[in-house]
RNA sequence: GAGGUUGUAGCUCAGUUGGUUAGAGCAUCAGAUUGUGGUUCUGAGGGUCGAGGGUUCGAGACCCUUCAUCCUCCCCA
């Protein structure tokens, strides 16, 4: 069998597709230019080392590895050499500079955070970036997730100040705004999880702490307990995050009980008093027009470990929509210290293309118009026709109407067809009758109108 | 890393306890229709039944191996 096929977790866009992916990326790209964002694209490979030992050890065996080329023109001892080494790379998750020495970008964050250390004498701190480009992983796929897709970030390194959360919490209310996406955007802090491990006597369990929370929304509070258990939480320090989880109240209200329950743990002040500034920034550069609301979620931990301030995630908020977040952030100190660069604190955020297309799609919320290519098509007459139907489509093209003549004169029925097909708004018939009185008949597809007018007016219709 | 699903025409799938020459719909092409698409009608082409082995008089179906695929858990986006 030799039917063509494509690798495990990847896809064709067909055209339909990618015009509603670019809807999507060009919406998004004004946004972040509005906001005064850079954009910025690196290579899709980069040296393995850059990548190994930042994703954890799941994320290494993840990494998707380039074999070097070439190796069969060197000598007979270092064939040698290639084979013990291959022999160790099958054996075991193992990589080594003679097999392999770059590998497929895994995420646009490492990426980026290489790339301000080898150019920060250049750049101008603080750095604001956005970068849209598809990313590789050698997962298991399954539904919705792909061993290459597409990662949009947004980021400003160098500043610590709160307005750049505040900006980054506007970029996804307008965002989703313009979209027409109802979304519910939550808000915490690394810094109040934090203290929630100190309340609960065991600061050293915070990532226990915060992966188990994390799947609240999932399995309820019954499976987090269980969970906490198994991870050595004793039952008073369940019992502690059990009160702070369940405060209810307005974001106001929610952060001043906080406080009161935090009121020895130094850190989770701190973090409160972060989220009640971000908040007021907030309040002044959002727009009262924008749906959607922000919301203080005390269970919100997000799986990255490397954030240490306030983080966010983004969740459709429509009855209609099931699905898991859609976007999310956070700020994360000396990222680029992994590169020798300390001190450079950042702030970032990452919408789900691939998820956002999902509730598009579900909403039914693309905007009409995308779906159709070309406006008009000029059906092929042959012979002297086809030299008229050539002047009237440089002409069409000239005022900006997207154009195109059926390139062989076939059968008419055959050409009307694939008009149909391709879901032409107009179809322009340049025959006969046409050429001799310099006209053109422009028939409209969708109400079948037809009417023979001069090719001025025949424009003036089309714009 | 663990577990499960499905592989038959370009696509979506039927195919009975194993039994003639493996079917349907859609799509394609041709014709009814040489300047009018979506609707009809008629006809045609197209399959090493994922691959390899086994059981059998006989395998698309049963058994083994293998490959591919999709899904669930883990983890993540």
């Amino acid at each position: 069998m030799s039917k063509p096929s494509i690798p495990q977790g990847t896809r064709d866009f067909s055209p339909v597709v990618v015009r509603k992916r670019q809807y999507i990326l060009n919406t998004l790209r004004n946004i972040f230019e509005l906001y005064g964002f850079q954009p910025l694209e690196t290579p899709a490979m980069e040296n393995l080392v850059t990548l190994t030992g930042k994703y954890g050890e799941e994320g290494d065996r993840l990494i998707f590895k380039i074999l070097n080329n070439g190796l069969h023109e060197k000598k007979e001892q270092d064939k040698v050499k290639l084979n013990d080494e291959w022999n160790k790379v099958l054996s075991k998750p193992y990589s080594s500079p003679v097999v392999t020495e770059r590998a497929l970008r895994y995420d646009l964050t490492i990426p980026f955070a290489r790339y301000v250390v080898m150019n920060q004498n250049e750049l101008a701190f603080p750095f604001r970036r956005y970068q849209m480009q598809p990313v590789w992983r050698a997962d298991r796929p399954q539904n919705g997730r792909y061993r290459e897709f597409w990662q949009c970030d947004a980021d400003v390194v160098g500043s610590t100040s709160l307005i750049n959360e505040a900006e980054l919490l506007c970029i996804y209310q307008a965002a989703f705004h313009q979209l027409h996406i109802p979304v519910k955007i939550k808000v915490n802090s690394r810094k109040l999880l934090a203290a929630l491990a100190e309340l609960c006597g065991t600061p050293e369990k915070m990532i226990d702490i915060t992966v188990a929370l994390d799947k609240l929304d999932k399995i309820g509070w019954d499976g987090v307990t269980k969970e906490l258990r198994e991870r050595g939480i004793e039952d008073a320090g369940i019992d502690q995050i059990s009160k702070v989880i369940s405060i209810t109240g307005d974001n106001q209200a929610k952060l001043e009980q906080l406080s009161t329950l935090m009121v020895n743990t130094p850190i989770g002040l701190e973090g409160i008093k972060e989220l009640s500034t971000s908040l007021s920034y907030y309040t002044g550069l959002s727009d009262a027009g924008w749906g959607g609301s922000i919301e203080v979620y005390i269970s919100l931990a997000r799986g990255l470990n490397y954030y240490t301030g306030v983080i966010v995630e983004v969740v459709c908020d429509s009855e209609n929509v099931k699905m898991g977040s859609i976007g999310g952030g956070g700020r994360y100190d000396d990222l680029t210290g992994l590169f020798g660069l300390k001190g450079l604190s950042g702030v970032g955020v990452s919408f789900g293309i691939d998820r956002i297309y999902d509730v598009l799609e579900q909403l039914n919320a693309f905007p009409e118009q995308l779906a159709s290519g070309a406006q008009v098509m000029l059906v092929n007459f042959g012979g002297d026709n086809e030299l008229y139907a050539i002047s009237v489509l440089k002409q069409l093209r000239d005022a900006g109407i997207s154009a195109e003549l059926y390139p062989d004169a076939v059968k008419f029925d055959k050409q009307m067809k694939y008009a149909n097909k391709r879901a032409m708004a107009y179809v322009i018939l340049p025959g006969d009758e046409e050429r001799e009185k310099q006209l053109v008949s422009l028939k409209n597809f969708a109400t079948g109108e037809q009417k023979m007018i001069t090719l001025s007016e025949c424009i003036s219709q089309l714009k």
